[in-house]
Parts: structure tokens; sequence; C-alpha cells
DNA sequence: AGCACGATTAACT
DNA sequence: GTTAATCGTGCTC
């Protein structure tokens, strides 16, 4: 499958939000071993007025690169302990990204098995924080772009889930951002077609 | 220079 | 369900 292209990610940041559901995150090592997961779980972050952007701080050392052109990489560091991958989008100026918050794996998975310590799978990939330590993206990706020829972390095309298995709600993690932002649905899910399970219990 | 807090995670009751 | 860990960033003094 081709990758996205610049173009992909030159619009509005919550069209590559939903768009980015069900597409391949791929990471490539040093020895060419590919890890990849298909992307379930996005949020968009638009512009300095979105209160919960970094970019409300306005252009800073950390938010310059949200100001430069899309489909390059924002990794920051939270928490004093982890990693948070985002794509850059729209256009140079406007500072906006969408942060990948959760993988289905599926390359690779014995390595990423071993990098998330023996974790189950379904725990290996499904937090943005879980994600970047279990594909090696830390701060070096910073500015990276993915559209680049050589790059190590790019996005490939995969084919749209179903609109009926996408799902829009608020954003994670902002409990002391004001409204409106708060509660704007800019947080996208697809949930994959899972195995068939029975009903659990009575009436 | 000092301080409060965060786009989280894992461990614990 | 609750909470500690842990440090860069942005803001105040």
């Amino acid at each position: 499958m081709p990758r996205l292209p610049r173009a992909f990610f030159a619009r509005d940041t919550l069209t590559v939000a939903r768009a980015l559901l069900g597409q391949r995150l791929v990471r490539v090592l040093a020895d060419g071993t590919r890890l990849a997961g298909l992307i379930t779980e996005t949020e968009a972050y638009v512009g300095e007025t979105d209160l919960a952007c970094h970019a409300r701080a306005g252009r800073t050392a950390r938010t310059a690169v949200m100001y430069g052109p899309p489909g390059r990489a924002y990794v920051y560091f939270i928490y004093g302990s982890h990693w948070c991958l985002n794509v850059v989008t729209e256009r140079p100026g406007f500072p906006a990204a969408v942060l990948i918050r959760a993988l289905q794996p599926v390359e690779g998975v014995e390595l990423l098995r071993r990098r998330r310590g023996g974790r189950p799978d379904h725990q290996l990939t499904n937090g943005p924080g879980k994600l970047t330590h279990a594909l090696a993206v830390a701060e070096a990706f910073n500015t990276a772009d993915l559209c680049a020829r050589a790059a190590h972390l790019f996005i490939e095309r995969n084919p749209d889930p179903p609109a009926a298995e996408i799902s829009a709600g608020p954003r994670v993690g902002i409990d002391r951002v004001p409204e409106p932002w708060r509660g704007r649905p800019w947080n996208f899910r697809w949930r994959p077609p899972g195995p068939q399970r029975p009903p659990a219990g009575g009436v």
C-alpha cells in the first residue's frame, strides 16, 4: 500500500483525525524490521484558540513544529515518563495536529510484546504512551517528516473502516480545560469488528 | 530561581 | 475505584 502523501495532512484537522482511523502506522527499525499497527483512536488539537492544544501558549520551542508544514511528527514528553506522537496538519503558520492514541498491532507483534514486557496483546498499543514505547518512538522523531522517502516512521494507506464502526466523543485527559473546548467531540475511535461473543447472561 | 501542572501509566485498595 | 511516579514546560517572582 502507498504511503499517505503530504496532501492528506494538509486538510482540516477534524477531517484528518477521522481519516487516519484504519490507516497503518509503520516504524522501520535500523535493521529494517517493520513494526506496525492500524490506527484505532485519534484526537484533533486545533489552533491557539483551542485551550486543550499545546499551541494555546503560542509559538514556543516546543510548539514550533505545529506551526510548520503538515506531515511532520510532533513528539512531546509528558508526566515525566511518556512520549506522545502527533502528526502536524493544515497549513504552515496555523498550529494544529492529530494525536495518535491507540493502535491495533499488525506487524512485528513478537517484538512489540517484548518491548511491552509481555503484557497481553490488547494492552500493547492501547494508549498514546504505550504505542510510542512499543514502536520505539521518542524525542528523536520530533519534527521528523513522515512523508520523506527515507522516513523510518510513516503511515500507509489501508482500507477505510465502515462509518458504522467509527464514533466521536470528548477528548481524554483534559478535565481542567474550560468549555466549550473540554466537551468538543474531537476524539475519534474505530471499533474493529471483534470475534463474535455470546451475550453475557440472563434476561 | 522557584513553582504548579500535565493530550499518562501501572500499581494498588 | 484511587494514587504515586517523574521531569519538561510555561508562568510568576
